[in-house]
DNA sequence: ATGCTTCTTTGATACAGATCAAGGCGATCC
DNA sequence: GGATCGCCTTGATCTGTATCAAAGAAGCAT
């Protein structure tokens, strides 16, 4: 159950590079070779917790593999997902020490880490690495502003279709694909961890997702495989028409 | 209706040194010289939007005097606020050009504004500046994610002790008075502005501030002026007794 | 196969909060 | 004084989502 470390590039890990342009992309080769230096990789298995609230996080890094999630937690048991980690996406909070929440592999995870210490330190010698972080953490937060409006406002159809045009979004990205015409995608997400991303409980999720099935909005195949025939559509179900696009 | 723009200080700034340290805590003399020759001042009315949601926004500044909102409207008018601006809170996004939401002020407003490209290129020569900027976004985005968990899983009752709380935290801290023992304000805010925080209607913010009068837990006088006898038993009702400091 | 377990769907019912509606209170203006 | 306006409270009713409950579907171990 303690994470597996390893100090080479686990054989899916594609290019390795990206990730570390995710953190800083304008590093020069000798920046990127110095990041080598203090990287490590670390793999989970889906359901472990890879960092609880409170804990100190002494590494910095980003998601190679799988789909993690920022979760809070009320004493009572009630959960809300704060954030969606899918590959590419950055975790840490240099200058921090205690994370804020809890950090839960959804799936296998394997992740790119840098050792907190000496990444801080380049962080002061290199300040466009510090705008980078800026930027990256100003996208956080629009996402998670642009959630409030999902959570505080929209129904639960829009929170589904809502949370489906986001995932399609990111995974066409991924993919270098077009948003145009049919889109399809693996559901990274039970209905739960969807229900705890979206306020609502797993049941109303399962209905919701029924109806936009029998609308016609979406297809389900095998439960998790979803094909969105026209993502107008969809996202003028989610109640964003046009821009829509900050969310993580 | 247009703002009024004055270069020098309003009688009611009490020590603008603040604003600058709010912007830099680690500023030398020098840096807070350059940092006064691009501020400016500018009033805003109750009501006025100070800047609207894709508008080009030229500086970044601090609140001195009054309240402003973050808001989100959705095109059927539907509306969320996604932060709270109380004095010494910082609006802009360096490196940003549109603004991603409305700015509005619900009282009449006094702000401390840098010019936005003078205000960056100062970034680029002192790195401690970008350092403090991401720890107040990295602030502003725990903020967020902590509204997050009341939007999506507490009750209407919770929500507005979570609010109060907020209220009555970030007053004292201000007043620089304890939270220890009866603690008294005044609401900077309609029930209206308090329902569109919460993702309430303000007729349900009205009965569970008067649900939670009858109980004892807060006294009110004059609809506004609020006293909670026991912060604790506040902090109780919303649910997250203890730590829940985190909020802006 | 058979029986587990985990995830999902669907139905019946309950309830929190929204909606619709009316009236109260205080300020300001004439 | 009375009229008007913005804000707040309270009541009656409606509705979307939660809750409780049961059962189907797929994967996996035996």
């Amino acid at each position: 159950m303690t994470p597996e470390l390893s100090s080479t590039a686990p054989k899916s890990c594609e290019g390795c590079q990206i990730r570390h342009r995710a953190v800083c992309s304008r590093c020069d080769d000798a920046e990127l070779t110095q990041l080598d230096a203090i990287k490590y990789y670390r793999s989970f298995e889906a359901g472990q917790t890879l960092i609880w609230a409170g804990d100190d996080m002494d590494f910095v890094g980003s998601v190679v593999n799988g789909i993690a999630t920022l979760t809070q937690t009320m004493e009572d048991g009630r959960t809300q997902m704060v954030g969606l980690l899918l590959p590419s996406d950055f975790v840490g909070r240099p200058g921090r020490n205690a994370a804020p929440y809890d950090v839960i592999a959804k799936t296998d995870v394997v992740m790119c880490c840098f050792r907190k210490k000496p990444f801080e330190t380049m962080m002061v010698d290199t300040p466009h690495i510090a705008q980078r972080l800026l930027e990256m953490t100003l996208d956080e937060l629009d996402a998670a502003r642009e959630w409030m409006l999902v959570l505080g406002r929209k129904t639960a159809r829009e929170k589904i279709a809502s949370l489906l045009s986001i995932i399609a979004r990111r995974n066409a990205t991924l993919k270098l694909m077009p948003l145009n015409g049919a889109v399809s995608f693996e559901l990274p997400l039970t209905r739960e961890a969807m229900a705890d991303y979206l306020g609502l409980t797993l049941e109303t999720v399962s209905r919701q997702m029924s109806a936009l099935k029998k609308a016609g909005v979406i297809q389900i195949e095998n439960k998790r495989h979803i094909t969105v025939p026209d993502m107008d559509a969809l996202m003028e179900e989610a109640g964003d028409d046009g821009d829509g696009g900050l969310l993580v």
